[in-house]
DNA sequence: CTCTCCATCTTGACAGCGACAACATTGACT
DNA sequence: AGTCAATGTTGTCGCTGTCAAGATGGAGAG
């Protein structure tokens, strides 16, 4: 990006960050380390000590890039269909699903607590707006389905979001037995379907 | 166990696994180290190459343990209560979420795939051996519901797998914002109720 | 009973890791 | 113009997994 000659890099902090991603892509989760971050960013191994403390608050800036891309996702699937709320509902899981077949290092990593800083506030704050895109998609259900009561409310959220989120995992995990964009795999669970009976056409 | 003083141990091998488990469940999932590992047995650094060829190896025989527990601990929780569908299916379900909160770092090795051999046999068949008991409580449950093709029996396992699976996943890896056995934390959701209805009493 | 073989264990080494300390550079403000 | 703090560098430490080479001793053959 800037000129690399200078011996003040200008950007170091936003270039580990993408050096991260490049390498996060390219070669997996477990590659990611703060050297090769450093030296992919041209950059010797101590400097990113200067931005990030240590590897785990490196990796939830990362993991906070990741959760932004992951709600964007899930909005543009949504922009793209109707608007009612079971169509909605449809669209938010299946852009979940996406993004972590899409993206599997980064949905790792977003649900790796060991690996990055938990407590990062950017990282929980990348967390929470993704969790009040959950309660935006799944209050008009709960309203269409009569539940009207803050516990039956949260109740529905913590449904959906637990079954496609296990879904995600175990897909990842390679619990289905298979790779996770081959053939033979299991389709999501038909939670929209479960919650609102069977579509109308 | 055996006399520690000969040069040969005699049982190196599950002295490995047993010293394996003891730091998982003292010092968590990031400490296990082959070093440590090999510590706690009272051999050298390099003894267990002998048993376990990599580190990863190693894991998938702790994570194999792991899976033969956590199937007992499904069936004891069932054994303990009715023998009805729904009472075998909320059994499993609780005993699913109690092995994940009681022994969480167990939990987290079985499902890490970047930790362990995931192609070890004695893994994959101690995985195998879940998914058959997943099966049998489901299909009286797909009996029950009339859902009686392959394809519906599949999706009804699925779904009851990946919420509750989701859920302790989520706990684990605290994006319910609570440590995972504190007050507040929400409960699982109620998948047996979705499925069967409320509960007749 | 003795010899030999080999599974098992030890020591030693290597490269890579995260983190820290000490030093170099330089842009920005006084 | 002078100074200083932010941001780079190199060097080092203890730790890691893995491999190589040597030590040990139990078991089975002659």
């Amino acid at each position: 990006m800037t000129d690399r000659s200078r011996y003040h890099h200008g950007d170091l902090r936003n270039a580990l960050l993408a050096a991260a991603g490049a390498i996060l892509e390219e070669q997996g989760l477990d590659a990611l380390s703060l050297r090769a971050v450093a030296a992919r960013a041209g950059v010797s191994h101590a400097a990113p000590a200067h931005h990030f403390p240590t590897l785990k608050a490196l990796l939830a800036a990362v993991g906070a890039g990741a959760f932004e891309r992951f709600v964007r996702t899930i909005q543009s699937e949504m922009d793209q269909g109707p608007s009612d709320p079971r169509s909605r509902l449809k669209a938010a899981c299946d852009g979940y699903i996406r993004f972590a077949r899409e993206c599997p290092q980064q949905f790792r990593l977003m649900f790796s607590p060991s690996r990055l800083d938990w407590s990062d506030p950017a990282f929980r704050g990348a967390g929470e707006v993704a969790r009040r895109q959950l309660e935006e998609i799944c209050a008009p259900i709960a309203v269409l389905r009569g539940d009207t009561s803050v516990e039956a409310r949260q109740a529905l959220e913590r449904l959906v979001w637990t079954s496609v989120h296990g879904y995600a995992h175990l897909l990842l995990a390679g619990q289905f037995g298979t790779p996770i964009d081959g053939p033979g795999v299991p389709s999501r669970p038909d939670i929209e379907g479960l919650l609102l009976g069977p579509a109308v056409r």
